[in-house]
DNA sequence: ATGATGAGTGAGCAT
DNA sequence: ATGCTCACTCATCAT
């Protein structure tokens, strides 16, 4: 999607070493830098050179590279423009493939695989780019989620804590009623029955609270 | 920390075209491939070529690449050696610098750079690693915690529902008493008493409860 | 020198 | 072809 949201001021340049040069090739600098006085060497040098920049040379990859770098101030990499079909970059990501085929159908096949190959590039680079954005926007989701959460928790607690203090409250009223009830006759036999009421259908886990009504029922 | 934990079995090689190549050189493949049999465009050509492989071969990130490729197998990359020194990646990464200079000491300038570069980039590679792992592990511990808070989101609900359950049976017992209390002289004055006690010192929130006590206690 | 991180790259998978 | 993600590389910053 947002290709090109971010140009980076700092492009690198890659290049794909065919993997059949792994092992083909190992030329220490020296030999190609510092010999090319005498005549032979000079020969043999320009044979691997040549070895390597054909075997190089023959890949489809070839210059996509450099047509991929930066320019200088890079800042507008977007506004690069592709000679062969005077398209800039931004276009040549968001036109579809239709119309770039007509467009290219008149260069050789090998260019034409290159241009496809920068569009697929460029098209890579909008993606991972997307995937980063992407990636930090979710943690950012999931940090506000938790602030969220913590701030509920807050809350909760101190909806706990108000019901433990009513509860509180009721309770001191009913010891109010029940001390106010010793004036009376047959009090024992009221608080006796409360006592048995509240035993049975009110499981306290609250030790403390339990022990203070039951303290008051006694 | 932990280098070479997960070789990956697709090993990409990268080879960085130095920036003063941008402009310099542009030949279309055909130029190196096609044209190779007249002697004097063989000559243009190789003049060409030495051109761009000096360019290349001067500077001093030449091989690594290659050195730094992927085995055929790579799963046991770490144990590749590099033959000047005789260590192997996972002891060249471990082995310290004091160490390390003493062991190139004899090697060429270039050279040890070089195979300073190689151990910096597969340190880098660690480093890359790491992180990675860093991130996943520290997803699935903020997942883990956002599902313990939901757990104890749970638990803090039943909580409250508990707490409310129990007022309301405390609330049942006043009543009991309230009712008992009716049939003793005075009640109308002690019940005026209680109610005023638990208005004045409980500030109910739950409208419904709320309700149900002052219904008792008028 | 070392460690961490951002951005670009190709490989490879899935659609 | 397209989109995504992984592992790698390098540049760059900070220590």
């Amino acid at each position: 999607m947002s290709n090109f949201t971010k140009p980076s001021p700092n492009v690198t340049i890659h290049r794909i070493i065919p993997s059949n040069h792994k092992e083909s090739s190992n030329p220490s600098e020296e030999d190609c830098v510092s010999d090319t006085s005498s005549a032979t060497s000079y020969n043999l040098l320009v044979e691997r050179c040549l070895e390597i920049l054909v075997d190089t040379f023959n890949k489809t990859i070839g210059l996509d590279d450099l047509e991929l770098s930066s320019d200088e101030d890079s800042s507008n990499l977007r506004k690069k423009i592709i000679p062969d079909i005077n398209l800039t970059y931004e276009r040549l990501i968001s036109i579809n493939m239709r119309e770039l085929n007509i467009l290219l159908k008149d260069l050789s096949k090998k260019r034409r695989m290159e241009i496809k190959n920068i569009r697929r590039t460029l098209k890579n680079r909008g993606y991972v780019a997307d995937s980063r954005t992407r990636r930090l926007i979710e943690n950012d989701e999931i940090e506000k989620e938790i602030q969220l959460m913590n701030k509920k928790k807050e809350q909760v607690s101190e909806e706990i804590n108000a019901n433990k203090f009513r509860l509180n409250v009721i309770i001191e009223s009913c010891e109010k009623i029940l001390h106010s009830i010793d004036k009376y006759d047959k009090a024992e036999e009221l608080k006796a029955e409360v006592k048995a009421t509240v035993m049975k259908e009110c499981p306290f886990t609250d030790k403390e609270m339990e022990k203070t009504f039951l303290n008051l029922a006694t």
